[in-house]
DNA sequence: CGCAAATGTTTGTAGCTACAACTATTGTCT
DNA sequence: AGACAATAGTTGTAGCTACAAACATTTGCG
């Protein structure tokens, strides 16, 4: 459906603009539908972000600022997102040793586990994104990287 | 710069998963931008959008409803971003006589100069857009559309 | 060695958001 | 007219985020 239509808009001021608020519009309501379907397993999208970064690495470690560089969203806070994961068990956290400023972050079975339930509704989460082909989704990744620069 | 040097991240399980984190991410990479540039002048991009979407609709005044269907992230509470604008003096509300369940926004004149001023920066934003050429944004315009279906 | 700078993480706090419950007003149906 | 639903907006509250300041540990250097 048409940006100007959604946001009941007849004209922006230019093509870039529309972009823009394009990029924003449309960010905002995949978010809204990956929420959805991550409550079932009260986890949110920012959690969820996290536990595949963890996942990514595993069985290696990763480090707090590890974690925070991979982020999608690099505004949230790291350790308190971490700590809510520890708290649901989904990850365990340990001092380093060599460096005790520093603490590894390892995901749990118990988060592998639920990564691997989610993984089960792939199928679904992918076709909500097949309105698009694949030439579409790759040329909208190649403008997008060349827009941050 | 490409998704997979930002986030470190050397794959992603499908084009369609990597756009859509890819939009996630060049939004809030947007996000941040627009909110450092609009900081000079004390408004969030929150309250810079309701602003806008006020002096499209100027000199005649939308209510509450109207706002929110407009607004780029429709979680956000209109009540409250409305009452931030009023307490600056950016905009006034009145209960609407014919209707007295609704309230009528309108932009104020200090509300209107406040977007002039940023207007005056909006060349200086623009081009931080323009790594992209016209033709695709329009692409970009194009596909984002497709893809909310 | 001793001390300043750098690194890695945590925390305090104000403000913002999500969700649901609530109030007020108008419309509809019999 | 009276009752119930629909519409418009507000508010309570728990949780989350932003930003800066604090803390702990390690590194570099005179």
């Amino acid at each position: 459906m048409s940006l100007e239509h959604d946001l009941q808009q007849e004209k922006f001021s230019s093509v870039h603009n529309k972009a823009a608020v394009n990029i924003l519009y449309t960010s905002s309501w995949l978010y809204n539908l990956n929420a959805s379907r991550l409550k079932d397993y009260d986890i949110t999208p920012e959690q969820f972000n996290v536990l595949r970064i963890l996942r990514g690495s595993h069985p290696k470690p990763l480090m707090l600022a590890d974690i925070a560089l991979r982020m999608i969203d690099k505004n949230s806070n790291a350790t308190r997102l971490v700590e809510k994961l520890r708290q649901k068990g989904f990850l365990k956290r340990e001092i380093c040793e060599e460096n005790r400023r520093q603490v590894d972050i390892i995901i749990t079975d118990k988060g592998l586990n639920v990564l691997k339930r989610i993984d089960s509704d792939e199928a679904e989460w992918l076709a909500k994104l097949k309105t698009i082909t694949k030439a579409e989704a790759q040329e909208l990744n190649r403008i997008l990287d060349k827009l941050r620069g």
